[in-house]
RNA sequence: GCGGGGGUAGCAAAGCCUGGUCAAAUGCGCAGGACUUAAGAUCCUGUCCCUCAGUGGGUUCCUGGGUUCAAAUCCCAGCCCCCGCACCA
C-alpha cells in the first residue's frame, strides 16, 4: 500500500514516454493553445518554486488538453551564466560538461513529476545550435540600426566581474549576487529598446497580465510629455535645451541646473578662474558611487558656475549652477529650476541665496514669498507671467508650449525612463558577440555564413578578466572586409538575450534555416498562458516584448505581443519564510517525490494556496494529501468488480443516487470554470469533497452510479493527479489515456438542486437529533429509545412558496403581508411570525419549491441511516393541520424533533 | 510622493465582481464521542456569546457614515498593513 502510489507513477510515466503521448504538432483544423512556464536556469535541483511552477502549467496544459486544444507544452533550459562558470574557475570544470550534467538532473526530476512536456522540443541555450541564432538576430538588429557601441557610465559589478544592464541593477546592487555596483566609463554594446519605448507601454493596456506587473513595467518605461526649452547662453551664441514637464512656470525660472558630468560644463567653464574649483566639484560628485549619489537623503550639493543663461521667456539673466541631484541621463541632463513651485529647487535657492519669483496663485490662499515654507506644487492661477497671467496653470501649459514652437524658442516633447539595454558580458559563458574589429574598418559584422562563432575551449579560467581574451585562436581573425590582421570582439551576451526569444525556438526546435520556422511560429504564437515568477516583471517580461516587436519588424512573425495571459506565481514559504539555504529551512523536492509519490507533491502544492499567493509548506498538509490519494485509490481498487459498465436507468434511481450524481455533475461544472480562471485550489477542494461523498455514499447506492461518479473524479483529477487517474481509468476498464480524454460533458438532466438541498437537511437532522439527544440525555438523565420527525403542516409549505411569489414582485415589506393576510387557508398568527422571521432573515427561505411529500419520501430513504447512527428508533410523522404541537415545527425544509421514552 | 494589492472567527484561508439559504466553505488547532486491549489511523459531532430538549435571542467580516425591505458583499470618508517605483526636472 505504501509506495503503491509510487509505483502506478513510474509505470504511467514510462506509458506516456513509450507511446509519445504529449508529442505536439501542428494542426489548422484545430484550435491551439501555448501553456508555457518561465524555463530554468539548470542548477541541477528542482526547489519548490519549481515544483510549483512546473505543476501550475502542467495541470492547465493538461486541462486544455482535455478541453479539445491542440497544446504546445514544451521545456528548455537557459543555460548560459555565471554559476557554470564559477564552477570552472572553483573546480576547474568544463563549463559545458557541468551544464549538460545539471540539465539531465534536472530533467530527470521534471519527468519523475509527471509533467506532460513534449521533450522532442527541449531547448538549450549554450549549445551552438541556439547561439547561432542568438548571434544571427544581433546581425539582424545591428542591419536594423538597433545594436550600436556607446561609451557610458556603466553599472559594473565587482564580484561578477561584468557589467550589467539598468534593469538588473536592485537598489544599487547586482541581481545575481548583491555586491554593490561601481559606474566604469567604458565603451559597450547596447541594444535600442527606446525605439519600442512608446508601443511597449501602448500595447500594455492589450495584456491579460497583473496589475501590478504592468504598472511595474509603465513605471520603468517612464513616459513623460513636456516641453524642451532653448535657454541662450549670455555671453555665446550656444542654446542649453532644458527639458521640463511644467512650462507653465516658465516665467519662473530663475536660475539652471547642469548636471556635473554634463559634456557642456567643460566648454562652458574653460578658461574661467572658476575652472579649477568646478573640476574639483565634479570630481568629487561623480566619483562617488552612482547609489548613494541617487539616494534620497542625500544632501543637495552645487557650485555656480560663473556663466549665465536669458530666459526665453522674461529676457532676465540667470545664473547657471552644477548640481548633485541633476542626472545626466534623463532628459537633457539641464533642468530649470522654479524655487517657488517645485520643492527641490526651492531648498537649492534657499541654501545659495538665488532669487525666487512666484507665478502661480493658488485659489484658496494667497502665497507671499517671504512666508513661503516650503514650494507650491499645486494648481491655480497664473501670476507675473506676462500675456498668460491670470490663465489656469493647466492651459498655460499648452499656450506657453505653442507661444514657444512659434518663436522657434523651444517645442513638445516626450521623455522615458527606460535606456538601452546593455548587452555586452566581460564573461566567458555567454553567446559571442559577432562582431570583428579591424584596424581599418573598426567593428565589422561576422557574415552570417560563417556562423555560429562558437565559444572556445582552449581557455583559462583564473577568476580574472574574460576567459576569452585568453584564446588567442579565438581573438586572432581576419577582417571579412579587407582580409587584414583582426580582433575577435571578446564580449558575450548577456543571457537576457538568450531567453528573449526561445518561446519561439519552441515552435520549431530543430529549424537551421532561421531561428525558427515562420509558418510554426505563425501557427502557435503567442503564448496562450506565461506561468512565472514576479521577479522577471521587468527583466525578461521587458526584454521578449522588446524582442517580439523588433522580430515583427524584421518579418519573423505577425505577432505583437509574445505572451497573451500571465500567471505570476506566489513564493513558497516555510514557517513563514522563503526557504534558503541559509535558513536551513529547504525542502527537498526530491525527497517529498521519493517519499509521497509526484501525485502527492503536485496536489498539495495545488491545492495549499492560491495560486498567486504565497504558500506555506506543511509537512501535516502533505500527510492529509497522501491519505486522501490513497483513499482514492482504494475507492477503485476495492470496487473494481462493480464496474460493469450499466447504464443508469434515472427513474428507478433512489434519493441518495440521485443526489450523488446531481452533485457529480454540479461539480463538474464548477471545476472546469475554476481551471480555467486559475482558482486550482478550489477546484481540488470540490474534486476532494465529492470524493469524500462518494466514499461516504459508496455502500449505499448501485455500482453504475458509484461507477459513474468514480470516471468523472478521475477525469477531473487527471490534470492534478495524472498517475493516479490513469491507474483508475484503467481499472474502469478503459483502454485509452486519461491524459488524452475529453473532459466530462455534463448531464443537465441530472442536475437537481433541490436533492441537494435536501441532502444538507438530512446531515442537520442527523446532527440536531443527536445533539438533541446528548444534551436531553444529560440534563434529564433519562435514556431514550424513539425519536419522531414531525413535518410541518402542509400550508406552511404553500406559505413559504407564496412568499418567495410576493417577494419577486414586490420590495415593500408591508404590502407583502398585506398580501398574504388575505389569503385565507393560511393561520394568521402563525403566518405572521414565519413572514416576520423571513424578512428578517431571508435565508430561511429556501430556494426551490418546497412539497413535504417530496421531504418526506427522502427522509424515509435515510431512515435505516439514521436509525443507525443515532441508534434510536426513527418515526416520520406529518404535523396535522388540527393536531396542538407540543414541539413548535420547524420552518418547512427542517423537522421538528421529540424524544420519546 | 506616485502606483498596485490587502485588512473575514484562535490561526491559515474562501466568499465580495453578479447584495438575500452567511454566524460565514475548507484546513489546522482545541473539545467531546464511536471504533480499538491500547496507541495510531479512520469516522462522527461541536468550536462568537446567551438561552432552551427543539423554534430562538444578541453581537460579528478594520473604523465611521450612506444606499437598500436586506450589506462581509455596493457607494463615500478615514485608519492600518504589504509590495513596486522614486532627487525623473
Amino acid at each position: 500500500m505504501n509506495s503503491q502510489l509510487k509505483e502506478i507513477a513510474k509505470k504511467w510515466q514510462n506509458i506516456w514516454r513509450e507511446t509519445h503521448a504529449f508529442k505536439s504538432k501542428e494542426d489548422p483544423e484545430k484550435k491551439k493553445f501555448y501553456c508555457l512556464e518561465m524555463f530554468p536556469y539548470p542548477s541541477g535541483k528542482l526547489h519548490m518554486g519549481h515544483v510549483r511552477n512546473y505543476s501550475l502549467g502542467d495541470s492547465y496544459a493538461r486541462f486544455k488538453r482535455m478541453q479539445g486544444y491542440n497544446v504546445l507544452y514544451p521545456m528548455g533550459y537557459d543555460s548560459f551564466g555565471l554559476p557554470a562558470e564559477n564552477a570552472a574557475i572553483k573546480h576547474k570544470e568544463d563549463p559545458e560538461e557541468w551544464t549538460a550534467n545539471c540539465i539531465a538532473m534536472m530533467k530527470e526530476q521534471q519527468e519523475q513529476l509527471g509533467f506532460s512536456y513534449d521533450w522532442d522540443r527541449i531547448v538549450e541555450t549554450y549549445k551552438p545550435e541556439y547561439y547561432k541564432w542568438n548571434q544571427w538576430i544581433f546581425l539582424k538588429l545591428y542591419e536594423k540600426g538597433l545594436v550600436y557601441r556607446k561609451k557610458s557610465a556603466v553599472n559594473w559589478c565587482p564580484h561578477c566581474h561584468t557589467v550589467l544592464a539598468n534593469e538588473q541593477v536592485i537598489d544599487g546592487k547586482c541581481w545575481r549576487c548583491h555586491t554593490k555596483v561601481e559606474v566604469k566609463h567604458i565603451e559597450q554594446w547596447f541594444l535600442k529598446i527606446t525605439a519600442y519605448a512608446d508601443e511597449l507601454l501602448k500595447d500594455l493596456d492589450q495584456l491579460d497580465w497583473p496589475e501590478r506587473v504592468k504598472v511595474m513595467q509603465r513605471n520603468w518605461i517612464g513616459r513623460s510629455e513636456g516641453t524642451l526649452v532653448n535657454f541662450k547662453l549670455v555671453g555665446s551664441d550656444k542654446t542649453l535645451k532644458v527639458f521640463t514637464t511644467r512650462p507653465d512656470t516658465l516665467f519662473g525660472v530663475t536660475f539652471l541646473v547642469i548636471a556635473p558630468e554634463h559634456p557642456v560644463v567643460q566648454e562652458l567653464v574653460k578658461g574661467t578662474p572658476k575652472e579649477k574649483e568646478i573640476k574639483e566639484f565634479i570630481r568629487r560628485v561623480v566619483i562617488e558611487e552612482k547609489a548613494t549619489r541617487t539616494a534620497e537623503d542625500k544632501e543637495k550639493e552645487g557650485i555656480f558656475t560663473g556663466k549665465y543663461a536669458i530666459n526665453p521667456v522674461t529676457n532676465e539673466k540667470i545664473p547657471i549652477y552644477l548640481a548633485n541631484f541633476v542626472l545626466l541621463d534623463y532628459g537633457t541632463g539641464i533642468v530649470m529650476a522654479v524655487p517657488t513651485h517645485d520643492q527641490r529647487d526651492f531648498e537649492f535657492a534657499k541654501k545659495y541665496s538665488i532669487p525666487m519669483k512666484l507665478v502661480i496663485q493658488p485659489k484658496n490662499e494667497t502665497l507671499k514669498i517671504d512666508e513661503m515654507k516650503e514650494a507650491y506644487e499645486g494648481e491655480g492661477v497664473l501670476i507675473n507671467s506676462g500675456q498668460f497671467s491670470g490663465m489656469d496653470n493647466e492651459k498655460a501649459k499648452e499656450a506657453i508650449t505653442k507661444y514657444l514652437e512659434e518663436k522657434g524658442l523651444g517645442k513638445k516633447t516626450v521623455q522615458y525612463k527606460l535606456r538601452d539595454w546593455l548587452i555586452s558580458r566581460q564573461r566567458y559563458w555567454g553567446t559571442p558577440i559577432p562582431m570583428i574589429k579591424c584596424p581599418k574598418h573598426g567593428y565589422v559584422p561576422v557574415p552570417y555564413d560563417q556562423l555560429p562563432v562558437k565559444l572556445p575551449k582552449d581557455v583559462e579560467f583564473t577568476g580574472q578578466g574574460n576567459p576569452l581574451k585568453t584564446s588567442e585562436k579565438f581573438v586572432k581573425t581576419k577582417c571579412p572586409i579587407c582580409g587584414a590582421e583582426a580582433e575577435r570582439e571578446t564580449d558575450t551576451m548577456d543571457t537576457f538575450f538568450d531567453s528573449s526569444w526561445y518561446f519561439l525556438r519552441y515552435t520549431s526546435p530543430k529549424e537551421d534555416k532561421l531561428p525558427f520556422n515562420k509558418e510554426a511560429a505563425k501557427y502557435w504564437m503567442p503564448v496562450d498562458q506565461y506561468i512565472g515568477g514576479i521577479e522577471h516583471a521587468v527583466l525578461h517580461l521587458l526584454y521578449s516584448r522588446f524582442f517580439t516587436k523588433a522580430l515583427r519588424d524584421i518579418g519573423l512573425i505577425d505577432v505583437d505581443e509574445p505572451f497573451k495571459r500571465l500567471l505570476t506565481q506566489g513564493m513558497v514559504l516555510k514557517d513563514g519564510e522563503a526557504m534558503s539555504k541559509s535558513k536551513g529551512n529547504v525542502v527537498d523536492p526530491g525527497e517529498i517525490i521519493d517519499k509521497y509519490g509526484p501525485d502527492t507533491a503536485r496536489f498539495f502544492i495545488l491545492s495549499a494556496a492560491s495560486p498567486e499567493k504565497e504558500l506555506e509548506w506543511s509537512t501535516e498538509g502533505v500527510d492529509k494529501v497522501y491519505k486522501f490519494l490513497n483513499k482514492l485509490l482504494s475507492l477503485s481498487k476495492n470496487n473494481i468488480k462493480r464496474f460493469r459498465h450499466e447504464p443508469i436507468n434515472y427513474e428507478t434511481l433512489n434519493s441518495m443516487e440521485k443526489y450523488l450524481l446531481s452533485k457529480t455533475n454540479t461539480t463538474v461544472k464548477e471545476v472546469e470554470t475554476d481551471i480555467d480562471s486559475f482558482k486550482t485550489n478550489v477546484a481540488l477542494l470540490k474534486i476532494t469533497n465529492l470524493t469524500n461523498e462518494l466514499a461516504k455514499l459508496s455502500s449505499k447506492i448501485n455500482d453504475a452510479v458509484f461507477e459513474y461518479t468514480l470516471e468523472k473524479i478521475s477525469l477531473m483529477a487527471a490534470p492534478f493527479t495524472p498517475h493516479l487517474s490513469e491507474e483508475i481509468w484503467h481499472d474502469l476498464g478503459h483502454d485509452t489515456l486519461i491524459s488524452l480524454e475529453k473532459w466530462p460533458e455534463i448531464n443537465l438532466q441530472y442536475i437537481n438542486r433541490r436533492i441537494e438541498e435536501l441532502q444538507t437537511i438530512k446531515d442537520k437532522v442527523k446532527s440536531d437529533i443527536i445533539n438533541t439527544l446528548n444534551l436531553v440525555q444529560r440534563k434529564t438523565g433519562k435514556t431514550f429509545s424513539t425519536a419522531k420527525l414531525i413535518l410541518p403542516k402542509a400550508w406552511k409549505y404553500e406559505l413559504v412558496s407564496e412568499i418567495r411569489k410576493q417577494m419577486s414582485q414586490t420590495k415593500n415589506k408591508g404590502e407583502i403581508i398585506k398580501n398574504i393576510m388575505n389569503i385565507e387557508k393560511f393561520k394568521q398568527s402563525e403566518a405572521v411570525q414565519i413572514i416576520q422571521k423571513i424578512l428578517k432573515n431571508p435565508k430561511v427561505l429556501p430556494n426551490e419549491d418546497f412539497s413535504r411529500e417530496e421531504e418526506e419520501n427522502f427522509l424515509n430513504d435515510y431512515k435505516e441511516e439514521l436509525e443507525k447512527d443515532t441508534k434510536l428508533k426513527i418515526i416520520i410523522e406529518k404535523e396535522e393541520e388540527s393536531e396542538e404541537q407540543k414541539a413548535r415545527t420547524a420552518m418547512p425544509g427542517k423537522p421538528a424533533i421529540v424524544l420519546l421514552e
